[in-house]
DNA sequence: AATCGATGTGTACAACGTACGCAAGGATGT
DNA sequence: ACATCCTTGCGTACGTTGTACACATCGATT
């Protein structure tokens, strides 16, 4: 009735079967259309199935935010410009792509909440993020150089990611007269902190 | 069945009865939360009774999205400051207050997707919110007095508000170690991008 | 061959959005 | 006063969703 795969009833690679499963429909469907029925079918499974591998859909939803922020690390880890101020606009630029090219990974990536259990203890901080700390290092070395300004370094890069992530959040919800304005205003905007957070001239 | 109100058989109030409820609602379970069956009960309507005043939920989700957006658009229009960099700074401590006062409303009024039918013309503008507009307002006034940077007046509001706003996505996504983090790194970053947005001392 | 834990299935239920047809109120014209 | 009609509300019903629960079946272990 299922539609159910014969082959090996199973040796534990169930669970990433699934997750590709789930990635599929996600693609295609995006996090709304993602129903456990779905991921079901494109899995050969039985919808209760996946409870033995997943605790709920939460949990699924989870397992698709970890995917697809570790897809964007693997992004920001394979930008290849040497100068610093050069890397924080390939970002900038490869974090609009990624939001346009893979809009639904890119939804499970930074709109899925995370598990609230996950949070850090609490004096400490969002700069745990990998993604976030790549960025870091690249603020720090910009302002060993004496190339940004000299302001704590976890709020320039959490500025500049707010910045774009918010652009994006707005396009999302249609706030943009279309892509295009979209892509135009986001790309001045990144330039124009970017530019701004230089240090000021009169220091020297 | 539907714990009917016998009074009025209704004059055209209904609507407005309906959003009052369905407003409710949304403080009390959040978007997620809201369902018809929830409005109509709170209404004492019937579910189906909804449908003679929104074509769907989606519709009165709109509606909710409007509601929200005139909520906000009054609180920056109450900003008493007259200085425009502490207009500016006044309006950043709303916008955070805004979100963690009002979680549900903010939701509605930031992240509900505006009907597609209703985006603009196309070169032409996210300008057009009235309150990005107020923001803009005050970014010329600043920069005819030479205390912000000669940029284009629209990439300056929108790269402060979508900074504002990706914070409170990022919150929202569990994505700070907590209230406190969050607000903390907000306000930082939002003060350090208005520094950093005032002209360069090299020019004059 | 008997047992057992891990994995998969089928059925069932409550909650959801909403299509459809009908009923009842209020307004209007006579 | 009555008949007509439009507006508004209701009840029922269907398909879809997440998932609780009881049962079945596999592979491994004894």
């Amino acid at each position: 009735m299922y539609n159910v795969r014969k082959d090996v009833y199973s040796v534990r690679m169930t669970r990433d079967h699934i997750l590709s499963a789930a990635k599929v429909v996600l693609e295609r469907e995006g996090i709304d259309g993602l129903t456990i029925r779905k991921v079901a079918q494109r899995a050969e499974l039985s919808p209760m199935a996946l409870y033995r591998h997943f605790a709920d859909k939460d949990a699924l939803l989870n397992a698709l935010m970890e995917d697809g922020m570790s897809a964007w690390e693997n992004i920001v880890r394979s930008i290849r410009a040497h100068d610093p101020l050069e890397w924080l606009l390939a970002i900038a630029d490869a974090h609009l792509d990624f939001a346009l090219t893979q809009p639904h990974r890119y939804d499970a990536a930074f709109f899925l909440p995370a598990p609230a259990a996950r949070r850090f203890p609490d004096d400490f901080a969002a700069g745990r993020s990998p993604a976030i700390a790549m960025v870091m290092a690249r603020v720090d070395q910009a302002k060993a150089e004496g190339r940004l300004c000299d302001r704590p370094t976890l709020e320039i890069a959490l500025a500049l990611v707010a910045a774009g992530h918010g652009f994006v959040s707005m396009h999302r919800a249609n706030r943009f007269a279309g892509e295009k304005q979209f892509k135009a205003l986001y790309r001045a905007a990144q330039r124009l902190l970017l530019d701004s957070l230089k240090p000021s001239r009169e220091s020297k």
